[in-house]
DNA sequence: CATGAATGAGGATTCATTCAT
DNA sequence: AATGAATGAATCCTCATTCAT
């Protein structure tokens, strides 16, 4: 739902019905983008950056080579908007979970936004794992600085919704930590950092637990130790 | 003479004086192969996996191409073997600083370990990220099973030691939670999630906060966690 | 009507005025082309034949890129259609320099000969290089037969009109040299020869001598070697 | 003899017999080197620059593709070389032809001088072509600087002993004209003038002339009136 | 043991041209 | 007539690995 419109590069007609050849036109070449992106988002995942080509892209997408060029400029855009596409999920999720909308107690808040997480995190490994390698490498310097920014805006928007459950809770005693920009922190970095280690298959044998389990653990543990 | 005290970077050579021609040879060979090791370690920290070609490594190393090929088969094993080095030097600062041959009480033991992992990441930040970012991708493949073998083993060291402090903590009383292997999973993954959060410069932005604070509230909020 | 009339540039369109559709049509083709022509001469003069693209070229004409296709065959093609434009230009600044309607003197005529070649050369520096280029490499392949006959007429009225002054110059007794012909080409070669050397950026800086200078002392030197 | 020497890239070994396994070694390199530059020679005359790709080369020269970019960085490298290889050839024609040493007459030099540059447009076409070519489009981007350079200095040498010739024949009174530079500039342009006209085949077709002809009319034509 | 010359598979990207609408 | 989306052939260059000396 968010995630169309926000990744769409020209458009912008968010009139929701086109008529006419003009409008055919367009919905013909959204149509194509997203078989590009559809078919890149397999073999990227089933495969790797570096072990496709732009001709197995192209393939997968039943068009020609140039065709893809005509979308997206580089290999390395392509992986950039399927890492947005992932960053828009996860912020649909959380956006749901979190719900400020709604009249939950700050403990139900936090469950349910790290709940989201986890769910995220199991429900599209792929997408999760494109998140948290991005930027390390080469292709940090490959990539458009206006996906840079996006990816930087949307993160930010997880972290303030955090941040922001955070203060319910501190004004409901929960959490005694006095910033609250510290114990988001806390929090992010605690149950992502049980995501890393278990989505590692060699540290997953090393800690040799369920995921389950130490998520649940984990945000128990932190819970509770932020109130002291 | 084994592989894995050969991977030691200042190898002790406990075993005093070896005398005669098959010595010195075997002394030659193991400084070319640490010379080339050296060599690969600059470049790689400098530049990157992918910028890298093994001519470099040869140039910088000052041999020729076919030598580095004579130490190692391919260009990810020397990748796998400044792994293995970096792990090494931080289960060798791990050992120090959990140092169970010391009458310390569990609280000082914990904090010491953390400490450790901290520096550890402070004063060798490339070798924190080949371990981190070892298995992901394609580099896991061309990887000698020896090497995942040996890189299990080690890890298991440092998560073994953790336990043995987290159920000093327990007969304590510090750590309340039954399974210890859980207790320490979660400090582990708390720990190093602070790391992994703040090792990444995009989401370092994100959480706009000082790594030492973050880490130490990270260790408090754990271990006050875990004590119900 | 015929080919050769519609590549004139400043086209005369002598036939006066053409009425009804069918006459609107054909201006607005003629228009049309000539838009494209204009497009392509200024991106090929600024950028050159191979850096420039049947894209740009439509971009700058402001037409489709399949439109291009309809009045030219090839990209070759359109720069064919630049060249006989530059060797119409030069023609008729050739004409209207020999004249030979009027009564001048061989020596006048020769020298006004000399001096349309010269500002042909510094008015018009890319459609110089456009002739002199024709030809050399692939190009010659790519092109219409007609077009290269139609060069080769318009070349030969140039070379006409100068053996026609030189017989003139033969009759009055400033060129005693038999062969008209070749008295022709050595004029030509000669001073086109000057042009050639100082219109290389490389040659003119070895030569380091002032174009109007040389050019000058190349034009009374071949008169003067032509006359004994 | 001179070319050899001066268009080695590394050696300068011109203590003629080498000896030991370095000195094969460095023999293989340049006749592979030799190897390369004359298949290159023999595809880049016979379908010019850009129809030859750099397989083409490789499959000529019977080596690897990757072979031909260990001896030359570029494919426009390999054809710089070759316009060097066809200066050092025109240079040291130039150079038998003036022959300073001897005691001949301005007239007689002179001749000799320009036979000689005729000698080398008929015997080496391919050469005459690039080395007039050269600088034209985007391939003196591509070019290394140095190469520039050497172009220009040997191009300076020509025109030196043609200046010291023209010197003579000033003292000797064959030649009124003041400025030397200017009268070696008319001398270079004119006959180098019936070389680019008859060089091309169209023009050559408008001229209808000889070549040996035309020429030697014109270096009459030249010197007779560079003598008033 | 040491070397470094040789290899050739591999891949991203461009662009002239076509053709359905 | 006009368009512009689609195509895929074409090409330069890199680099891990081998192997003869």
């Amino acid at each position: 739902m968010t995630r169309g419109v926000s990744c769409m590069t020209q458009s912008g007609n968010s009139n929701g019905q086109l008529r006419g050849t003009a409008s055919r036109r367009e919905r013909e070449r959204a149509q194509r983008r997203d078989d590009i992106l559809r078919a890149a988002r397999e073999v990227f995942f089933q495969r790797g950056f570096h072990a496709v080509t732009v001709d197995d892209i192209a393939v997968a997408a039943e068009v020609g080579k140039g065709t893809v060029y005509l979308y997206f400029n580089t290999k390395e855009t392509i992986l950039a908007h399927l890492l947005l596409e992932g960053l828009d999920r996860l912020v649909a999720d959380l956006k749901i979970a979190y719900a400020f909308d709604e009249a939950w107690d700050a403990h139900t808040r936090l469950h349910r936004g790290a709940i989201a997480y986890l769910k995220f995190f199991q429900n599209n490994p792929e997408y999760y794992r494109l998140i948290m390698a991005f930027d390390r490498g080469q292709f940090q310097a490959a990539i458009d600085p206006a996906v840079y920014q996006e990816v930087l805006t949307r993160s930010l928007d997880g972290i303030e919704w955090l941040e922001r459950a955070v203060k319910q809770a501190q004004v409901e005693g929960l959490i005694t930590i006095e910033n609250p920009r510290e114990a988001a922190g806390v929090l992010w970095a605690g149950l992502n950092g049980v995501l890393v280690l278990l989505s590692h298959p060699l540290r997953a044998e090393i800690v040799a637990t369920d995921l389950d389990s130490l998520y649940g653990t984990m945000t128990e543990v932190l819970i509770s130790g932020l109130g002291k």
